[in-house]
DNA sequence: CGCAACATTGAGAGCCATCAAGCAAAGTGG
DNA sequence: CCACTTTGCTTGATGGCTCTCAATGTTGCG
């Protein structure tokens, strides 16, 4: 599970770590101490990382792979909250409790910072403590996108709204999007149906927005009109 | 707009205030000097508190009335995404710009705190800096709860949940709700139609789950059903 | 090759949106 | 005081989007 930080792990730890909103004002000593608390850890494709409900012990970061983030019903019900990868947080701007789940969608490593050792650095380093409110406020914002993609569009334009957030994460020059989690996975993070997610995909398709050269992979042929369904920018 | 602290209204502001998340762990000393900086304003009903995208200058806290906060689309959609009253908050756990738009349901007071002076407070009051986090917390709690409602729910479940939510706020034993919003502003809320929800209002009442006096009040007759409904507790 | 897992497509049903009418309460003016 | 209007809520009829159930296609693996 723990694996020893070899050079370039650590090094790719260091980068994601610096460059995250995370480290935002912070000098180089800060990014150390920080980086000292933390441990990276393995996760395989479906391994649980935290649980809804269970006490926050720690803090993630993820550096490889791609993760779930998820609220369960009683009545087994899922509600997605959000895919994760290099340079989004987990954890963070949490209560006491997790308010929800995650999960390594493929194979991931993810750096964890012991709670009990992340607060009082937080307390002596205000430029940490500042940049844990910005975070918050990400989340906010993206949950609010999100809330508004469900309540008020319909399957083909909620798709559209997730491809336009994937898409702009990864920079949006790139055309080319990697979908590693599964439609069943994309249909529970829009409030639909696998099989209406999938009917989604087949109209962006024949409307010319998106080409799908396997399940996977989504490459986006008209920008402009994605924009205009996912109704962004 | 701005009326004078008569001694009513001051100890209304106060009592608010000071028994509000926001002074958690303050002392009187500390209450007094919040409660310095802010100013109580009138709200007509239907009047704009705060305008999605434009710049922080203002948080609130709401002493009389009901407010509504909701999120604006280009196509002319509106995703309500809170109902506020007295004991809830306004504008905090925002980055530099609103990211919402608020307007007063009826008649209402909130007090105001320039941010501009409001900031350095909380900078030097270390309790007051906790709670912001605080509320940040709750916010992100009920945006989940609020997504997964939409997103997994059906109509009817829906309204139960709302119904939930705000018999929660009045302490649970409070059966009879009071529903200052319109029906177009509880079917934004729940990413439906206004006809469905009315609907819906309907299907609860034949159920026996509610009785509805007039449009405007609610008396819940199940709370186990209603609480089943929601799934939530 | 057979099997398992995942994605796509089809057919039909159901829930919700749309369009429309009716009803009740509050406000206005004669 | 009473038409008349306005506003908001409810109910009905119909259509359409999405869900459900089912079959087929595709890919990867033992």
């Amino acid at each position: 599970m723990t694996s020893p930080l070899h050079s370039d792990s650590a090094a790719l730890c260091r980068q994601t770590l610096k460059s995250s909103d995370l480290c935002r004002g912070l000098d180089e000593r800060a990014v150390d101490q920080l980086l000292s608390i933390g441990r990276l850890r393995d996760y395989r494709a479906g391994a649980q990382i935290l649980c809804q409900g269970s006490p926050v012990d720690s803090l993630f970061l993820p550096v490889t792979g791609s993760q779930r983030v998820e609220r369960s019903g009683a009545a087994g019900q899922r509600q997605v909250l959000a895919f994760l990868q290099r340079g989004d947080y987990l954890g963070f701007s949490t209560g006491d409790h997790y308010l929800y789940s995650a999960y390594a969608i493929e194979d991931s490593q993810l750096l964890n910072f012991p709670v009990g050792r992340f607060q009082p650095l937080a307390e002596q380093l205000p430029p940490l403590r500042d940049n844990l409110g910005r975070i918050a406020n990400q989340v906010l914002a993206r949950l609010i996108d999100h809330l508004f993609a469900i309540g008020q569009k319909r399957a083909h334009a909620r798709l559209a709204f997730l491809l336009w957030q994937l898409a702009e994460r990864n920079g949006s020059a790139d055309r080319l999007l990697r979908l590693p989690m599964r439609r069943i996975d994309i249909a529970d993070y829009l409030g639909l149906t696998l099989e209406t997610t999938s009917r989604a995909f087949s109209r962006l398709r024949d409307d010319g927005v998106i080409a799908t050269p396997d399940a996977q992979q989504v490459h986006i042929l008209d920008h402009r009109a994605l924009i205009a369904l996912a109704e962004v920018q």
